[in-house]
DNA sequence: TGGCTTTGCTTAAACGATTAAGCTAATTAT
DNA sequence: ATAATTAGCTTAATCGTTTAAGCAAAGCCA
C-alpha cells in the first residue's frame, strides 16, 4: 500500500556500496571521508532518481538534537501571541529550527503537560510565556537542563534568561501621558495575579501617579479574574465610573481586558474621550479601527520574538553562559483616545 | 554536565531484567507478556524513581508513526487562521496528536517547502489551508501517500478529503441580505487569484444579484492583489464610489480586506451605513468594535477545525476508504453596517 | 624488496524503543 | 515417571542514520 519512502540502504544497495558511503555523501562530508569522485557522483544520481528525503526522526534520534523548539503561550488565538508566534516561527526557521507551539490558556497544569509531551518529543530548547503558578515548570527544566528562554514574563527569584518588556516602565508613560493631557483621576485595570509583569504595571502606574503628586485611590485600581473577564470587567467598569469619585480615564494593562471593557463601554454609550480617555497595553487592529483610535503602548513584538529566538540559539550552543536579561522599552502611539483634555467649565 | 535522561535500558539495569520487561510494563502490556507481579512492581517502582519519560523519536522511529500532524496556513498572525490553529491543536490533542503549525503566506513554493521539511520530520498527515498554485503539493503528497485533508479551500480538480464553508452561498446570502436591505448598487472587493473558493464567493455575489434583476457592472467587482492589499484597496475603493455609479454597499470577501478597505473608509470620511452599507467575511473583534458593527458571514471555525481533524483521524485509520467532502453553510450575522436603507427622496 | 603512507572502502556500534521468537524451569496431565 | 503445558524470562532484529575504527590494495620512498 504504502510506498515505503527510499532510505541510504536502498541507495546503498542500488550502487552496491555500505551506506555509510551514502551517508558521507548525502551530508557532504565526501571529501573528509575520501569517498572516490566516481562512486560518489554515481550515489548522488540515485539518491535523486530515488528521491531520497532523509528521515530526520533517525538523526535526531542518533545525535540527540532534534532541531525542534517549543513555544508555550497562553493562547494562540490572542493577536498578541499569534505575532509573537509567527515571528518566533520565522525567525527559527531562518536557524534552521521547526517550532511546536502550545496554547496554555493561562493554566499552570495545561502548561506542564504541554511541556511533558514537548520534552517527551525531544525538542531541544523552550520559548516560554509563562502562566501563573508555573515557577515548578520552570525548575523541572532547570533540573533537567533543557535550555529555555522566558518571554514577556519572567520570575524575579530565579535565575533564567528572558525577555521582556519594560513593564513598570510602560505603564508609567502611559500614566504620564493622560497627565500630560489633562486627565486626572485615572484607573487601571489589570487581571487578578500574582504575577511579576502585573505588578510591575501596577506599580508604574501608581508611581506616575504620585510623581504627579495625585494618590491614586484603591477603588482606581481594579483588578479582574482571567477566567470570568468578561462578567467582572463590567462590574469593574460600572464602579469606576459610577463612584463617589469618577474616572476620567483607564488604562487597559491588556489586550482581553481593552476589547472586553470596550465593548461594554459602547454599551454604556460613553464617549471615548470625552467621557473617558483610554490608554491600552497590547496591539491589534481594533485599536486602529476603533471609532475613536485607541492610544496603547506598543511593544515591539518583533523585536521580542527574534531576541527570545537569538537568546535560546546563544544558550543552544553554550549551555554554561551567564544567564542574559533583554529588556526592551515599549513606546506610545498617542491617539484620538487620549487627546489633550478639553476643560469644561 | 547534561544529565542524561533515563531510558528503558537504564532501568533494567537497575532491576536487573531485561529491557524487553521493561517495555511491556511501561506499555501495559504485562499480561500478554506475562510478567511476573513482583517484578513487574520493581520496574514501575524503579521507572518512578528515575522519573522515567519515554524517548518519543525512538517510539516513532520503531513503529513509523509520529502522532504528529502538519498544520499548513496562511498566516498565523491573521485572526481566521489563528482561531483555526487554535481548534484544530485541541481537537489533536484531545486525539494524542500534536500539532505542527507552519505560515505560508498564500506562497506556494514556501507551503511547498514546509511540505518538505514537515514529511521529513514524518508527520503522519496534514492539514492544509492551500495557497494558489499549490497544486504540485497536492499531487506529491498523493503520490508520497500520505494523508491530508484540505481545509477552507479545496481543488475541485483534485478528488481529495476537504472540509470547506460553502463559498457561494455565504456570498449569495451577504449579497441578498444587503438586497433586501435596500441597497443596490453593491460593490464585490475580492482578492486576485484563481483559487476556486475565490470564484465561487464571486459567483455568489452574482448570482444574488442576477436573481434580484439587477446586472451586476463590471466595474463593482475589484480584485486586488494579496501581496499589495493596502495600496490597491484605496484604488479600488475610490473607484467604487467615485465612479459613474457609485456603490451604495460593499462587500468584503475576506478579513484582511475589510480591514484595509475599513481603515480607508475611515479616511475618507465615509459613514457607514448611510453612506456605505458594509458585509465581510472573517470574524474578529475588529468587527464588534467598530462604531457600527459590522455585519459578517460567520465561518463556524470551530466546526470546520474539529472535522478537518476528524477526517484526518479516520484517514490515517483507514487510508484507503472513500474520500469525504464536507461543506459547512455561514450563517449571517446581520448588524448596524447593513441595516435597513432609509429612503432618502 | 621492504616498509610507510594514502586511498577508498566496509564493519559495526550506537541512539531508545518494540516485539516475535526462543529458552528454561516449574507445573500439570497422563 | 514421563510428556506436555505454562509461566517468566532473554535474545536479537528492527526502524534509519552517523561515525569511529579497521582493513586491503595501491602508491611512494629508500
Amino acid at each position: 500500500m504504502k510506498p515505503k519512502k527510499t532510505s541510504l540502504s536502498d541507495i546503498a544497495k542500488q550502487v552496491g556500496v555500505s551506506t555509510a558511503l551514502v551517508s558521507y555523501v548525502m551530508s557532504g562530508k565526501e571529501k573528509e571521508a575520501r569517498v572516490g569522485m566516481d562512486v560518489a557522483q554515481k550515489i548522488r544520481d540515485v539518491a535523486h532518481e530515488l528521491n531520497y528525503q532523509p528521515n530526520l526522526l533517525a538523526k535526531s534520534l542518533r545525535d540527540g538534537r532534534t532541531h525542534t523548539i517549543g513555544l508555550i503561550i497562553a493562547d494562540i488565538s490572542n493577536p498578541f501571541f499569534a505575532n509573537i508566534a509567527r515571528e518566533v516561527e520565522d525567525e527559527s526557521r531562518k536557524n534552521g529550527y521547526t517550532v511546536i507551539i502550545g496554547s496554555s490558556d493561562e493554566n499552570a497544569d495545561k502548561a506542564w503537560d504541554l511541556m511533558n509531551v514537548l520534552v517527551n518529543r525531544q525538542v531541544d530548547g523552550f520559548i516560554i510565556v509563562s502562566a501563573e503558578g508555573s515557577e515548578k515548570l520552570v525548575l523541572h527544566l532547570q533540573t533537567l537542563n533543557i535550555p529555555f528562554v522566558l518571554l514577556d514574563r519572567h520570575f524575579p527569584q530565579f535565575e533564567t534568561d528572558f525577555v521582556v518588556t519594560d513593564n513598570a516602565r510602560a505603564s508609567y508613560d502611559a500614566c504620564r501621558h493622560l497627565l500630560e493631557n489633562g486627565y486626572r483621576r485615572i484607573g487601571f485595570v489589570a487581571y487578578k495575579s500574582g504575577m511579576f509583569h502585573i505588578s510591575e504595571r501596577i506599580r508604574g502606574y501608581r508611581e506616575a501617579m504620585l510623581d504627579r503628586g495625585i494618590n491614586p485611590e484603591a477603588d482606581w485600581l481594579k483588578e479582574v479574574q482571567f477566567e470570568a473577564t468578561e462578567i467582572e470587567i463590567r462590574t469593574a467598569i460600572d464602579a469606576l465610573v459610577q463612584g463617589e469619585l469618577p474616572i476620567d480615564a483607564v488604562i487597559f494593562s491588556t489586550y482581553g481586558l481593552a476589547v472586553n471593557g470596550l465593548k461594554y463601554i459602547n454599551e454604556l454609550r460613553l464617549r471615548v474621550p470625552d467621557d473617558l480617555g483610554i490608554v491600552s497595553f497590547g496591539q491589534a487592529e481594533v485599536f486602529d479601527l476603533y471609532y475613536c483610535p485607541i492610544s496603547f503602548m506598543r511593544q515591539p513584538i518583533d523585536v521580542l520574538g527574534k531576541h527570545a529566538v537569538d537568546l535560546l540559539m546563544e544558550r543552544l550552543q553554550n549551555p554554561g553562559g551567564a544567564r542574559q536579561h533583554i529588556t526592551i522599552d515599549a513606546r506610545l502611539v498617542a491617539r484620538e483616545s487620549s487627546r489633550k483634555k478639553q476643560e469644561m467649565q
